[in-house]
RNA sequence: GGCCCGGUGAUGGAACUGGCAGACAUGCAGGACUUAGAAUCCUGUGCUUCACGGCGUGUGGGUUCGAAUCCCACCCGGGCCA
């Protein structure tokens, strides 16, 4: 047993905690069927060379979930790896001649090594780093048993494209008409051949599942994936193209329409630009001069720029109609920016009258603008001029100008239009989605190579299992324009699997977010080289109980994920459809900018008492920002553990906010952190020693002992529940504070010999605190627990229990209300009936003298809480 | 425009189910200890008033014995979608 240094020295024992940790290797764990396992999950790390703030936050979060969930006794599997494909590594590449492997494990070695510095309690054998062989092969894998099942394909598409990633990117990356990752560059559209992933198979169940999560998952990230994709019944419909328009008559345009009700309102079909009927107009002659011109400079810009909100609605007319099949009415044809291919059939029907956009197209072209819906009981007149769209979907609205389907409700009338034109063959009901297959090639050399191998004679041919992994070559050559990997004669050349002949191989490499679809299931068993894990351990631990990440992946990885999920579960690997039963989003870290008119973004260090450090002007303090590089408004981690230790940087990251909400960074709060350590750090150092072990029986306590006690239980009570059901650990760590002022306030209230009763109240509430706090502050808490004289280890002792008798309050004090105000307190003890309360109440003479003789209507009594009497 | 989340002291935040608004912490003020204190300990601290009291959770209304909490309208901030 070591003894406590009389002062709080954070840095050095928590270097000697970390290592009796590894050394007793204590957050290892295997699975066990005795026990009840708990997967706590923290979404890794690209490696980028340093930890930040974010991190911090997010993985201490994380680990006082494991450490508390741990001591209550669960299997906890806890681990961490490394996100470490993608394009930081590459750019390194080429504009420091460094290799892109070396610099991502130099990257990897020196982040480890701060997360080892932070004391978190991962079961670091289980480790996995993305861009190791042994773990993409198993992507190459996934990807082969897919192609055999149709699930991945190929297919020409129009592609965003980003001139700084010289790569495709997905439409979610591509936000906007912007690159996720260069957000002032403009995506550009080129035409490649792509790998795509058959996301449409699972698109109804990707939307329904989410139902399951509700509960476990933050509602907003349910809406976003909802709304992300986008289901949308409606149904298709056919237009032939008017007998005049030679060649193309005869033809037919498919439209996809949610609102076939509104059919007979419809004043024109309007075409995508990339729409075959453009081409076949194009080709044959028949396009104006102003058609082909439209049509290329819409081909050019995204087609999220295209129908963005702010983009005016622009079309031109090609000149050819076509007849509505249920009234054959003849309609023009146009061409519009805010159609596009991809949705549904890339044409649409305009209906002004009861679609906003439509609405506002045919007011800028002068189009009619029919009615064909009445909300039901209007007066308007039936051929009225409409001064707005009018979209009602509801049973409320009532079909007018429609043929023999007026009088029908919206509904009723998507229902039996629906099913009229299914009878005539010219149209059927169409799900639609907005979600998009995935299209998951990328033009890059630090990724995973996509294993197929194109073959002149065989075509694409799958590489042999038994011969994965298809490895990166180390020589890839950076100081070219193009593909690397392309470029490179040795990885490009080989031989056919079938025929044995000359061959290619495939090039792209996958989009990184196929390795963070996965990655937490290999953490189950990392080291397994016949398959990605074993199944039966997989069945042990997954699915993951919590996981914890940032809003940012609300729609990209969250749903990549829950999609790759569902592929395994159909590959037979596993048996259940959702990865994750709670997910936790926690807030960003912040903190003001600082700007001088000369020296631009200061870093905090740089501001000296308001004045730039270099020139002394005085600087401008912009709001509170997400910490960022680019506005120098960051805070090192490790220089923070340097001056105040990762127990103090750990605590004030979630004492100062709740999980989910933004935090600021802010170096008083660090100090009060810092403060409190110190202060549980001499009290305990005071008492240590003393405290010897004593049978709770036939003691005499005093009414302090008794108070301190209580409040010792009460905490246990609430802090379990402010982690366990709420997670909310600002306010657990505010209950620690306050026994720690109250056992303050026993330890001066003590006069002379503490008695044996005195020492175990003091030991009681003391163990107690020390326990509690090892979710949040470990070292420390290690620290203190050897000093009371344990062997055993805090984190691996067991969470406190309360107890109920000696938790409950003696006394209360009961506030009394006059009609709701406030005018008088009644303390009383715990078990006074209503009627005493009631009583004592009205008996009271602040009461009676408010009360001026006015009669008591009645009185409220909330047991133990209050009494309210209501006069006239 | 639609949907969602939020608005509480000087500041971060607390108030779990409609029941004492402001826990805990920061900051500030005062005191103790000290050669000294930016350490530590103690006390005070929503606004207003000499006081009794009055007023207070973005604004206005409503429900209720009682509203930060529920309902309606509006203002402001953020997010997602169009």
């Amino acid at each position: 047993m070591t003894t406590m240094n009389e002062k709080y020295f954070p840095q050095e024992i928590e270097e000697r905690q970390q290592t009796r940790w590894a050394a007793g290797r204590v957050f290892e764990v295997e699975p066990d069927p005795a026990r009840q396992k708990f997967y706590c999950l923290e979404m890794l790390p690209y490696p980028s060379g340093r930890i930040h703030m974010g991190h911090v936050r997010n993985y201490s979060i994380g680990d006082a979930l494991a450490t508390f969930k741990r001591m209550q006794g669960y299997n906890v599997i806890h681990p961490m790896g490394w996100d470490a494909f993608g394009m930081p590594a590459e750019n390194a590449a080429i504009n420091n001649n460094a290799r892109p492997d070396v610099w991502t494990f130099e990257n990897i070695d020196a982040m480890r090594a701060q997360l080892k510095r932070m004391g978190f309690s991962y079961d670091w054998r289980r480790e996995i780093a993305s861009c190791l062989p042994e773990y993409y092969r198993w992507n190459q894998w996934f990807f082969i048993q897919m192609w055999k099942r149709g699930w991945l394909y190929r297919k020409n598409a129009t592609v965003n494209w980003c001139p700084k990633c010289n790569t495709s990117l997905a439409n979610e990356q591509a936000e906007g008409g912007f690159c996720w990752r260069h957000e002032d560059t403009p995506v550009e559209q080129r035409e490649l051949e792509q790998w795509f992933i058959r996301v449409t198979n699972y698109a109804d169940e990707l939307l329904d599942e989410l139902d399951t999560l509700e509960g476990g998952w933050p509602e907003r990230v349910i809406a976003m994936q909802r709304n992300w994709i986008g289901r949308s019944q409606g149904a298709e419909v056919d237009f032939t193209v008017a007998q005049e328009n030679a060649p193309t008559n005869g033809k037919k345009i498919r439209i996809f329409t949610t609102r076939i009700d509104t059919i007979f309102g419809a004043n024109a079909v309007i075409v995508a630009p990339e729409h075959p009927f453009i081409d076949e107009l194009i080709s044959s002659g028949r396009a104006s001069v102003e058609l082909i011109d439209f049509v290329e400079k819409q081909r050019a810009i995204s087609k999220e720029e295209r129908i963005a909100e702010v983009a005016e609605k622009q079309g031109v007319n090609t000149g050819q109609f076509v007849s509505n099949p249920f009234n054959g009415e003849r309609l023009p044809v146009w061409t519009a920016n805010f159609v596009v291919t991809g949705y549904g059939t890339g044409a649409i029907m305009a209906v002004p009258a009861h679609d906003e956009r439509d609405f506002e197209f045919s007011q800028k072209h002068g189009l009619p603008i029919p009615r064909v819906i009445k909300l039901a009981g209007s007066t308007d007149a039936d051929d009225a001029p409409v001064e707005a769209a009018f979209t009602t979907k509801d049973e409320t609205g009532v079909l007018i100008n429609s043929g023999r389907f007026n009088g029908m409700t919206v509904p009723a009338a998507i229902g039996s239009m629906t099913q009229y034109a299914v009878e005539h063959g010219f149209g059927e009901a169409q799900t639609n989605f907005k979600i998009r297959d995935w299209g998951v090639s990328r033009q890059r050399a630090w990724g995973t190579p996509i294993p197929f191998i194109h073959c002149p004679k065989d075509g694409i041919v799958p590489v042999p299992e038994e011969q994965l992994p298809v490895v990166l070559p180390a020589d890839l050559n950076f100081s070219t324009t193009g593909s690397p990997l392309a470029e490179n004669a040795a990885f490009v050349n080989t031989t056919c699997p079938q025929c044995g002949g000359p061959a290619r191989r495939d090039t792209d490499t996958m989009d990184t977010f196929v390795d963070s679809s996965w990655y937490y299931f290999r953490y189950c068993d990392p080291d397994n080289e016949e398959m990605p894990f074993n199944p039966e351990i997989i069945a042990y631990w997954a699915p993951v109980e919590q996981y914890i990440g940032g809003i940012e992946h609300a729609v990209l990885h969250l749903i990549y994920t829950r999609l790759w999920t569902k592929i395994m579960r159909d590959l037979g690997l596993i048996d259940f459809g959702e990865p994750v039963k709670k997910l936790l989003t926690q807030g960003m870290v912040g903190l003001a900018t600082n700007r001088c008119e000369e020296h631009q973004w200061l870093y905090p260090n740089e501001v000296i008492e308001g004045k730039c450090k270099f020139c002394g002007r005085p600087v401008i303090v912009g709001r509170i920002e997400k910490m960022s590089k680019s506005k120098k408004n960051t805070v090192d981690p490790d220089e923070m553990i340097k001056i105040y230790g990762a127990d103090t940087v750990r605590l004030f990251m979630l004492f100062a906010a709740p999980p989910e909400k933004d935090l600021e960074w802010s170096e008083a709060g660090t100090e009060g952190a810092s403060r409190f350590l110190n202060r549980v750090w001499r009290i305990v150092y005071k008492w240590q020693g003393k405290l010897a072990s004593f049978k709770d029986e036939s003691l005499e306590y005093s009414s302090a002992a008794r108070a301190l006690r209580r409040k010792t239980h009460q905490t246990i009570k609430r802090v379990t529940h402010d982690i366990g059901d709420r997670i909310n650990f600002n306010t657990a760590v505010a209950a620690l504070m306050e026994l720690t002022n109250e056992i303050y306030a026993f330890d001066g209230s003590l006069k002379g010999e503490a008695s044996d009763a005195d020492l175990f109240t003091l030991k009681e509430a003391i163990e107690a605190l020390v326990k509690m706090m090892a979710p949040f502050t470990p070292h420390i808490a290690e620290e203190l627990w050897t000093g009371l004289g344990h062997n055993e280890m805090v984190v691996a002792s067991t969470w406190p229990v309360f107890d109920a008798e000696l938790a409950k309050d003696e006394e209360l004090e009961i506030p009394v209300q006059l009609n709701g105000k406030l005018v008088a307190r009644l303390t009383v003890s715990a078990d006074a009936t209503d009627e005493a309360l009631t009583r004592a109440a009205l008996a009271h003479e602040r009461v009676q003298a408010r009360l001026g003789g006015r009669q008591v209507v009645k009185t409220i009594v909330v047991p133990k809480r209050l009494v309210n009497v209501v006069v006239e």
